[in-house]
DNA sequence: TTGATACATCAAAATATTTTGATATATAAT
DNA sequence: ATTATATATCAAAATATTTTGATGTATCAA
C-alpha cells in the first residue's frame, strides 16, 4: 500500500470512525440482525416485527432506534404506520471499511527480541 | 433473486449465524476497533497495544479475547511474547454476509391498509 | 535459583445496555 | 366526540459488559 493511499484511507476513517462505530453496535444484537434479516424482504412496520418475533411493542421501538440512529435504516410515515427498510448507503460504507480492512492490512511478522 | 439462490442464503446465515452475531460484537467496541486498526500494519504484541493505547494490560488482554473468540484474530507465540494478527477468513465471512445483505434486500414497499 | 518480563485470569466494582410496564401522541374510524 | 390502532418515550428494574487491581503462569536472563 502505497502513501498516498494510506493517507487517504486515515481521511477516510477519521470522517467515518464513529458512523463505523455506531453501525457496528448496531449489528452487535441478536435482535437486531433478526430485525434486519426481515427488511430484506422491504418495508416492515413494528407491527410486522411483532407479528414475526413476538417481541413486545416497546422492545421493537428501542431497537429501530438504535438502527435509526446509526442511520442503517429509514423510515417513511403513512397515516398511522411508519415503514422501516434498509438504507443500503449505510451498507456499502460498512463494506467499504470491510474491504479496506481485508485489502489494505499487512502480514509483516513481528519480533520482539 | 430466485428461489435456490435464497435457499442458499438461508443455509449459509444459519451456519454462520452466531459466527457473524460474535464478530459484530468483537466490532462494537471502540477499543477493539483501535487494535483492530493496528492489526492493520502487521502483527502486534499486547506490550505494543500498551505503548500504543495507553490501555492496561488486564484491560488488552480482556479485549484480545473477545477479539480470539470471536474468530477475528490469530495469535501465535514466541518465546514470551504472543503475536496477534487479523484473520482475513473472518474478515471476508462478513464482507460476504454484508454483501448478501444489500445484493439481495428488496426495496418493496409495504402497505398495511 | 532469583528476578524480570509478557501475558492470562479472576473477583469485585463501575458502567452500559436491554427489558418491562406504564403513559403519551398522533392518526384514523365510528 | 369517542374509541381504537400504531408507535414513541420514559423511568425503574434486570442484565450484560467493561474496568480495575491483584494474583498466577510461563519464559527468559543473570
Amino acid at each position: 500500500m502505497n502513501l498516498i493511499t494510506k493517507k487517504l484511507l486515515k481521511d477516510i476513517s477519521k470522517v467515518k470512525k464513529e458512523n463505523i462505530s455506531k453501525l457496528m453496535v448496531s449489528f452487535s444484537d441478536p435482535f437486531r440482525l433478526e430485525i434486519i434479516n426481515l427488511m430484506m424482504d422491504g418495508e416492515v412496520c413494528v407491527c410486522d416485527i411483532m407479528k414475526l418475533t413476538k417481541l413486545s411493542q416497546s422492545r421493537i421501538s428501542y431497537h429501530i432506534k438504535i438502527l435509526k440512529e446509526a442511520g442503517l435504516i429509514s423510515d417513511r410515515q403513512e397515516g398511522r404506520w411508519v415503514y422501516y427498510s434498509l438504507n443500503k448507503e449505510s451498507l456499502f460504507l460498512i463494506k467499504e471499511w470491510i474491504t479496506s480492512l481485508t485489502d489494505y492490512s499487512s502480514n509483516k511478522k513481528r519480533c520482539c527480541e
